[in-house]
DNA sequence: AGCTAAGCGAGACGGTACGTCACGTCTTACA
DNA sequence: TGTAAGACGTGACGTACCGTCTCGCTTAGCT
């Protein structure tokens, strides 16, 4: 009744090392499946089999490395662990080997709907979820004013991956501690009433 | 002296078009130098004679497209035209066909330097330098707060194209409007000296 | 003492049937061992384990299907039993099915010799042998002129797969009628002691 | 209007050599285009550009190399032409080298219809057209009785290919000889009026 | 007006990687 | 223990493009 000689542990694992390490050093575009293959002592079918596409396997093995990483353990003050989910993001962005290899897959992103929606999914949405709940429960402490969670969120992640992508400056920890407290104090200035709206 | 035979206008177009044309079709993982070739009735040499790869073409495809959308005049009130800034970004990424096409191509930008570098030079320091200057004369004007203008362009723009990116919902009008809002506003709460330093 | 579990006999004629068939409607050359598993219903290794290369499973295949067709009865008349022997290698090298497939099955011969071995012990050699004996007794009953019979049966069988094989046009009843009155006959013209040797 | 940079006569004759090579050492079925294009060193794609299969590419290199020895010049005497055509066909089949080869080739020719084409076309029309001149000047000449030239190629021929494909026993000169012999003698035995029809 | 050097289209070339197919071996669970 | 199922490492398939090259043409500016 059940699948007989299941999937081979030990090739996985192989698999997603390969990938891993050739990532880093070749970056995504150096990455190919025979490649993989090769350094894994692998057959090309066994990924197949497995993975659809060269994205869908290095985004498992991001996650199979660093996912545990990602997640940011709460201490209480509900600022500061949005403060420290922030700067976690910015040392990954800012990490000499991770943080190409993290900027190539989002890069990756943008033409592959099935890996968009698997990152979407697996990595965006676990943070996106925990920030939120932050912004809620700081909003809820009053210590930040009442705003939408996930506007709130766009406002504080936005300007570093925006370093990081755009401007290929992976963001420093001073640098989001500047973001974080510009976003506090606000844009407005002494005249009153301006908008700028047409 | 002077080039015997000069560089035909012709062909650059025709190939810039037909770049442009398959990158929106196919996207720009699907566009190879021979499609190009062929769509343009152009030898592959002429590409490689002009351009270094193919992001510098579509690169050069795009401006040559929506160059001139890019640049938004000023109309006097400084927060006024920041907020016109970004619409017309938020408007370009949210474009049915532009917008896919652009954030291919920043996707592209990471792993490609020399994509990155030119990118960052005809691209985005145009942007930068206006946005820069605008909020300069914003913090003059005192409309807004002393800050930075670099931090304050990343808080401005980075949640549009985080948006755009990662989440990959562009961003819509009232999005940019609710962004530029709160950013003047700011996050701070009721309770006073809230900062989640640790 | 006895094995367990004996070679199951369904298993065997599955595999001999769709091997049959697939070389009939595919070819020789369009047969493969997972075909042929996958249309039997069986386990490739139930294949390997009895066979030891796909020739050899055509092989059993054909006799299986078409051996008791080889052996061609005596009648009494010796040179009546050879013409008839000979309508029968005819007739099957011309079927429309069989033909091509036995003609396949020579052809992979030329580089298997392990099937070759197998094909000439078990398809050739009953073959030639009741050929050699027709031969001998003609020859006994002074019905053909006294010689080997082996050269005999070359000369009999040889214009026949000639026409098959090289020419690809399976010999036709008219012309195994001709070959063997011509070979009666003989070749040698009015103009005595000729025979070119140099 | 006429092509442009032309095929390449290099690396025509280093893949029909190459392969000639590798059918040799490793047999018709170990021949691999991969193979062949690695030792002529040469990309895959320029054998596929002018060869439509690993066969076409066999054939070729076995005319290359092979054709001009294929044409057994007359002589004068139109049976011992005969003899020596047959002689010319012996000798190839069963040499060391060659024969195994052009036994593989015709096995190839089973289950290939472009390339039985392009046999017949280019090897056996050639040699058959020889055969049958000759016949019918011997005819003419009276040195062999009146008989269809192509039924007494058949005749001649069909032995030699009999012996070299079914029972892998390439033709030697001696056996050469002996069917001619038998042949011109004829098989007719002292009985009169036997004929075995039924 | 003719010469000549560059740009041009075409496309062959040696390569690399693609994604698929079948090989023959293996492991597992069931009968 | 034989079997159906099917994962595994291997290696070839035929295709798509890469970036380089060579060819024969067209054309512009200089003798």
């Amino acid at each position: 009744m059940t699948a007989v000689h299941r999937r081979s542990e030990q090739a996985r694992q192989a698999i997603l090392q390969a990938a891993f390490d050739i990532c880093q050093q070749k970056g995504y575009a150096g990455l190919t499946i025979e490649g993989v293959a090769s350094r894994a002592g692998v057959g090309k079918q066994t990924i197949y089999r497995w993975w659809s596409s060269k994205g869908t396997v290095v985004l498992d093995a991001f996650l199979d490395a660093l996912g545990p990483t990602i997640d940011v353990p709460p201490a209480g003050d509900h600022l500061a662990d949005l403060r420290r989910s922030l700067h976690s993001t910015a040392d990954l962005l800012s990490h000499p080997r991770y943080g190409p290899m993290l900027a190539d897959l989002v890069g990756a992103l943008q033409h592959d709907e099935a890996l968009a929606a698997d990152f979407q999914q697996r990595v965006y949405e676990p943070i996106r979820r925990q920030t939120t709940e932050r912004v809620e429960r700081a909003c809820a402490a009053g210590v930040i004013r009442h705003i939408d969670a996930n506007l709130a969120a766009d406002l504080l992640f936005g300007p570093l991956w925006f370093r990081a992508l755009l401007m290929r400056q992976p963001p420093s920890t001073d640098y989001v501690d500047e973001v974080i407290d510009a976003l506090l104090r606000g844009l407005a200035g002494s005249t009153p009433g301006a908008g700028g709206r047409e």
